[in-house]
RNA sequence: GCGGGACUAACUCAGUGGUAGAGUGCAACCUUGCCAAGGUUGAAGUCGCGGGUUCAACCCCCGUGUCCCGCUCCA
């Protein structure tokens, strides 16, 4: 089903089952906040600890941060972010590089300039104009959109006292002040104060690289990995989680020497994708784009995105950039620290003795969680025509999601409400809990409704007790993706889903 | 940011300028019951929100919020 109407079902599942609900609903609504409800904070949880058990628990070369949301200041000033808050920003068509139109480099209106494309030594000659009497500092080229300010990040303030407070002195001792000098005066007032919230988690790595690096004893090459909540200001929100203004990352620089870059993108490309195709039902909806050159951001080298045919058409699930040396080179710069790795085995091509300092190049996987669990959903959601009891067509709605990412790992139904079903199905339910595994007790309506309702949730495995049970100490699984049935002990039952687990069974 | 559409019960939707409806779901009970079973009963909506027109607005007008679809934009 490609349709555009499976998001909108897709929507309408995630509600009544408790996976995702409109933020503040009764307020009526926030624009693009959403909320996980029950089930839909088990998938997202599980997804976030599949990814760290593949990116960190399962290698030796990979470790783990959690970094404050909020930073210094100066992280967004060195990373770029924070230019567009105060100064008018352009993006060159060319390069890709953004910058403060007030600082670039002047030409008389309607000159005729000529550059490289995509800013790129080598690249074909392109002409054009400058009409607005600047061009590009990176590419020197002309074709450039608007200036705008951006307001890329969420801005806030730390302290007791209040910036209004500050606003308001100031304003009362500078009245002669107004238009631009006022609004650039005023900014320079909240700066003093302000922080921001991450518009990514990728830049606490970069700044805590030494420290990673050296209480540790990483040896390049090896990778930090964090997880995390983000916030942007996006000016265009859509598609239901896709894009939001909060939103989950999933995120791994991974440290490698100069002239390696090439290898280990192509490495994680591979990876990364393989593991999304694991949990997929649809594999053949997954693919890698190569980024054109004339796509990049001037500070990489190369890009790969992890893309899935959404119902809207192929479109981003993860980036795979290698971004060479220039955060390591922009926070050394900003800091005055020097951030580059000293490997004593390697020998220094210069002098020939062993000893090479370099700073290292990065590739960066960095993922959405959120965006992967709209993605599962999408994946997972199936409808299939299945006779009911009275030999009728019905439709069966069933999220196919891997056992691994399902939000109740089992479901104990007990066939009747009595005869002591109920208690054995208590008892067995217990057992699950104290094993770590997420299960649900559900007793009420008729047995083929319950299976259906677990469907729904992407449940994937039933234990019915029912009068035999009583007998033998046997329950039935029924498995959701083909609705057989096998009797099992209950003395196992633990077991065997943990295993079927282990294993990815369906 | 621009244009178009939508908003009525938890979900999917009817509806008329004059007392709010259906199906599903939900809750309770009954029927010894393995794939949305049958029966009985019941709860649930200030019709997104705020104004206006009108004797009377869910319906007409204005504003606003949210979502969807295009475009635009996009670390």
């Amino acid at each position: 089903m490609a349709e555009p109407e499976v998001m909108q079902k897709i929507v309408s599942l995630a509600k009544r089952r408790g996976f995702v609900f409109q933020s503040s609903e009764i307020y009526g609504g926030l624009r693009s906040a959403y909320d996980y409800g029950p089930l839909g904070v088990e998938l997202k949880r599980n997804i976030v600890a599949e990814w760290w058990r593949a990116m960190v628990y399962e290698r030796e070369d990979i470790v783990g941060l959690d970094a404050a949301i909020i930073m210094h200041p100066k992280v967004w000033e060195a990373s770029g972010h924070l230019a567009g808050f105060s100064d008018p920003l352009v993006d060159c068509r060319n390069c890709k590089e953004r910058f403060r139109a007030d600082k670039a480099p002047k030409v008389a209106a309607g000159t005729e300039v000529s550059y490289q494309e995509g800013g790129k030594k080598g690249g074909k000659t392109l002409k054009g104009v400058a009409e607005r009497g600047y061009v590009c500092p990176n590419c020197g080229g002309g074709d450039l959109s608007d200036e705008r300010r951006f307001n890329l990040m969420f801005r806030s303030s730390i302290g007791p006292v209040d910036t209004i407070e500050e606003i308001a002195k100031y304003v009362e001792t500078h009245r002669d002040l107004e238009g631009g000098a006022l609004r650039e005066a005023l900014d320079g007032v909240i700066r003093q104060s302000a922080v921001y919230l991450r518009p990514e988690t990728a830049q606490a790595m970069f700044v805590q690289f030494l420290n990673v690096q050296e209480s540790l004893g990483m040896k390049v090459p090896f990778g930090i990995a964090q997880t995390g909540r983000s916030f942007r200001n996006e000016i265009t929100v859509e598609h239901f989680v896709f894009r939001s203004c909060e939103f989950d990352q999933m995120e791994m620089e991974f440290f490698c020497e100069p002239g390696s870059q090439a290898e280990w993108l192509k490495y994680w490309c591979e990876q990364r994708l393989a593991w999304y195709q694991r949990f997929a039902n649809h594999p053949e909806r997954l693919r890698l784009r190569q980024h054109h050159p004339d796509e990049l951001a001037h500070y990489a080298d190369d890009c790969y995105d992890v893309e899935y045919e959404y119902p809207w058409g192929w479109d981003e699930l993860e980036g795979i950039a290698s971004r060479t040396d220039y955060d390591l080179n922009k926070h050394a710069e900003h800091s005055g620290k020097k951030l580059s790795y000293f490997d004593p085995q390697k020998p220094n091509p210069e002098t020939g003795k062993p000893g090479l300092r370099y700073v290292p190049y990065v590739i960066e996987p960095a993922a959405g969680a959120t965006r992967t669990l709209l993605m599962l959903l999408l994946d997972a959601y199936h409808e299939e025509a299945v006779p009911d009891a009275k030999g009728e067509d019905a439709t069966r709605v069933v999220l196919k999601l891997h056992p691994r990412l399902a939000p109740y790992k089992a479901a104990v139904l007990p066939l009747v409400k009595k005869d002591g079903l109920p208690e054995i199905g208590h008892d067995i339910v217990k057992k699950f809990l104290q094993a770590g595994l997420f299960v649900s007790y559900d007793e009420q309506h008729a047995i083929g409704r319950r299976y259906r309702r677990h469907d729904e949730a992407g449940t994937p495995y039933c234990l019915t007790v029912d009068g035999q049970t009583k007998q033998d100490q046997t329950v039935t699984i029924r498995y959701r993706d083909d609705m057989r049935q096998e009797r099992i002990p209950i003395e196992r039952a633990v077991d065997v889903v943990r295993e079927k687990l282990q294993r990815g069974d369906r």
